[in-house]
Order: C-alpha cells, then sequence, then structure tokens
DNA sequence: TTGCCTGCAAATAATTTGCAGGTGA
DNA sequence: TCACCTGCAAATTATTTGCAGGCAA
C-alpha cells in the first residue's frame, strides 16, 4: 500500500514527483531547493502539496534562526533534534537524547535551543469554554 | 552609563523608546506588536534598531515553527528556553536546565525541540581555508 | 560639522490564493 | 462523473532598502 492511500490523499505524479525528491535528502531543506531538483511541478502546488504533507504528518517543517525560509524533511522517522551549522544551515540530524553526547562529532556548538510546544492555562481555559458554550448551543438548538 | 554609550551606539528618542518598550515585555514579542506600542517611530527604524539591538547582544530573536514572525525580546538575562503556546504564541521563559521538572507548571507539553547551533566541520574547514589564502594574499601585496 | 539616523515609499522574498481548466478514482 | 488538482498570475505578509533631509556628538 502507497503512502498515498495510507494517508487517503490522492496520487498525482506531482505529489510522487515531490515526495520522491523529499525522501532522497538527507537533511530537510527548502521549497526553493526543492523546486529546483523537481521538473514540472509549479511553485504553488509545491508548496500546497508540502503543507498537506505536514498536515497528514508525512513531512515536517522547520524554521531556525536568522532565516525567513522553512525547512522541510521526510519524517518517516522520528527525528526532531538536530545541530544546524550557522553558515551552510545544514541541519544535521542527531540520534538519541537527552542532551549528552548527543551532538554530532565534529560540531562546534555555540549556542542551542530548547522549546516546549503545547498549550498554556488560559489556553486551555477558553478552549474548555468554547467547547461548553457551543454544547450548550448544540442543547438550545436542539429544543427548538 | 546607559546601554547606548556601553555598545558605543546613538542615543535618540527613537531608540530609547523602542529598548523601553523592549525591556518592559514580560515575553517576546513581534516586531508589530512594538510597533503597536511605540508612538512616533516608522516600522523601518523599528526593523533597524531590532537588527542593531541583535547584533549588539541587546536583544534577542527567536523563530517559532509554523509562524513566519519573528520575535524580539530584550536579552539582559541569558533566558533561551521557552514553552511556546500554540494557540496563543505566548513564549512563556522557562528558569534553570537541564530538562527535568523544567517546563512551567500547568503548560501542557505536546511536542518539544532541541538545537544546537554552531559550525559543522566542513564549513570550519572552508573558512580556514578562506583565512589561510586571505593571509597569503596579505603576503603576496606586501612584497610588490 | 558630519556621519549616523529617520521617515517615507518603493522593493524584496517567501509564501498564499483565486480562478479556470484538467484529471485520478 | 466530480471532487480534488494544477498552473498561472496576482495578492499577501513580513521585512528591507534607497533616498533626501535631520540630528546627536
Amino acid at each position: 500500500m502507497s503512502l498515498f492511500s495510507e494517508y487517503k490523499i490522492k496520487c498525482t505524479p506531482q505529489r510522487e514527483r515531490i515526495l520522491n525528491v523529499l525522501k532522497a535528502q538527507t537533511h530537510p531543506v527548502t521549497a526553493g531547493e526543492l523546486y529546483a531538483h523537481i521538473d514540472n511541478v509549479s511553485l504553488a502546488t509545491l508548496y500546497r502539496t508540502l503543507e498537506l504533507f505536514c498536515e497528514k504528518g508525512i513531512a515536517k517543517k522547520h524554521t531556525i534562526p536568522d532565516d525567513s525560509e522553512k525547512y522541510y524533511e521526510f519524517s518517516a522517522e522520528g527525528h526532531r533534534h538536530f545541530a544546524v551549522c550557522l553558515i551552510c544551515r545544514k541541519m544535521i540530524k542527531i540520534d538519541g537524547c537527552p542532551l549528552k553526547d548527543v551532538v554530532p562529532e565534529d560540531f562546534l556548538v555555540t549556542d542551542h535551543r530548547l522549546e516546549f510546544y503545547g498549550y498554556c492555562r488560559d489556553c486551555r481555559q477558553k478552549l474548555a469554554d468554547m467547547n461548553r458554550s457551543a454544547a450548550d448551543e448544540a442543547l438550545t438548538a436542539d429544543k427548538s
């Protein structure tokens, strides 16, 4: 079963080409870099497809400091730790975790970043409130 | 001695206002948010000043996934770890490190990111080569 | 004085979107 | 068939830059 049928999305020649090139990369790449390696796919389609892949979990999107471009990688594996070269922007995968003995040999670390994503209390509260009022409305609607 | 003279940059009313508002923030903010809180400073000046502050180490710039805006914070303290709410984008400072018992209470973690920045071996090598040839040129120039 | 600052408006650069025609399931 | 895809061109968004006048040191 192909990735496309697995994720219940339509298979087109463009998407196949994008997926193949994405899979072939050894580290995350920009949309522009992908575009240069793929023939007969418009930039608009490329962006739309990358977005779709990210939604489905087929690809992962990264941002790095001081760089307005986004980096994409095929996300079969669960990698989410990288050593990012400040010069060539290469994102080198880091195997394993946590922290110690984890940085690739021969990589000179000058800085690092550690961020957690999730939901703060305020937003969880707001979400809960919204759900409650939605439920109320549904009930009210039922009665009428 | 003011921050401006300390960093050897000119003090102007615009820069003072930007610095004050930046200092007053409890978490990193976008240029747009700052702009909304500062009168009589053009967006161009704001961006130029933020860039200058970052170069001098007075401010720090952050990027977060799925967000094309940059976030700025006054960088007196050495904070560089955050919990980022996926809804309101608030960046909550994390005190201390490493990893354990480090996430703010009441923050529901769904994902995290750990990246190291620095220089890969290839780029260090290229840099060394460039420096060497620059030195060679200097020597050659000396002789002529 | 004078080189650095500033505002304005126009330019970039990456990414997104509207639309009309095409195509996979 | 028909909902979903695609390419094209135009729109958006955040950010940057050229330029002419202004101001801190």
